[in-house]
DNA sequence: TGCCATGTTAAACT
DNA sequence: GAGTTTAACATGGC
């Protein structure tokens, strides 16, 4: 589920509740309920994986991590891990095994909005500065900085990196200038071609990196390694991608 | 059954 | 303290 694409998706499909007043709430989440209990939901924004339920005192932040999940309008599902249910007059939305933390004050000034590759104020110029200013960094780790690419998971970047041709364990410094704009600008293309892909439930198909036994430009067989600080898992082929120093 | 995974954080280390 | 590594959490699929 995950990464900043899907949670564009999971906004949307929750949308409809916004501006809409609050009639209940379920779930186990370690927060005050009654901060936002009968309370209208103002806005849902989101940054990368992160979702904001926005109400006149606070704001909610939903983080699915790794396994959240959640479903609209659909109670038929048992309880077990409901961390947060909120109920309205018409339909629901509840969030299963996800982080639930409350937010206090402006949400504009707790993050850099534009650094979010789906957010209309994405902004390629400053996550190239940011690049700039991380060069012993390995672009595997850049790409998953959520302050440069704030909703870029380990899928994104795999596939970021086999589309541009640059070998994961690269230094950003040693990006030549033109290849480290392509790969700026294809972390957000990238980016909704998931969302695209997602929509239409074929996202996995269109995997030419991520979980791949061979490339398919030329047949020889990927490499898996989980290099970085980061340690996950990355798939390449030494082949069509260029390790620059 | 054991292992692994679209993620993050805090504790435990050096 | 800093920077780095490990552990923890949680669920479903193979």
């Amino acid at each position: 589920m995950p990464e900043g694409p899907s949670i564009v998706i999971l906004k949307q499909a929750i949308l409809p509740f916004e501006g809409k007043l609050l009639i209940g709430t379920r779930g186990n989440a370690d927060i005050d309920f009654s901060a936002f209990e009968k309370e209208k939901l103002v806005a849902i924004r989101t940054w990368g994986k992160q979702l904001f339920l926005c109400f006149k005192k606070m704001n909610i932040r939903i983080h699915l991590l790794m396994f959240g999940t959640y479903s609209v309008n659909d109670q038929t599902r048992p309880d077990k891990s409901l961390r947060l249910g909120l109920i309205f007059k018409k339909g629901s939305a509840y969030f299963y095994t996800c982080s639930v933390t409350i937010l206090e004050g402006e949400l504009n000034t707790l993050y850099d909005w534009k650094a979010d590759v789906m957010s209309d104020l994405w902004d390629p110029a400053r996550a190239r500065r940011k690049l700039k200013a991380r060069p012993e960094t390995m672009v595997c780790d850049a790409l998953m900085d959520q302050q440069i690419f704030s909703g870029v998971g380990n899928i994104i970047k795999n596939e970021v990196l086999y589309r541009v041709r640059v070998h994961p364990e690269t230094l950003v410094a040693a990006i030549p200038p033109r290849k480290l704009t392509e790969l700026i600008t294809e972390a957000r293309n990238y980016s909704f071609d998931f969302l695209t892909w997602k929509k239409a439930s074929v996202f996995s198909k269109h995997w030419l990196a991520y979980n791949q036994k061979v490339c398919k430009r030329c047949n020889l067989p990927f490499f898996r390694a989980a290099p970085g600080k980061a340690k996950r898992n990355s798939f390449y082929c030494t082949n069509c991608q260029i390790f620059y120093f």
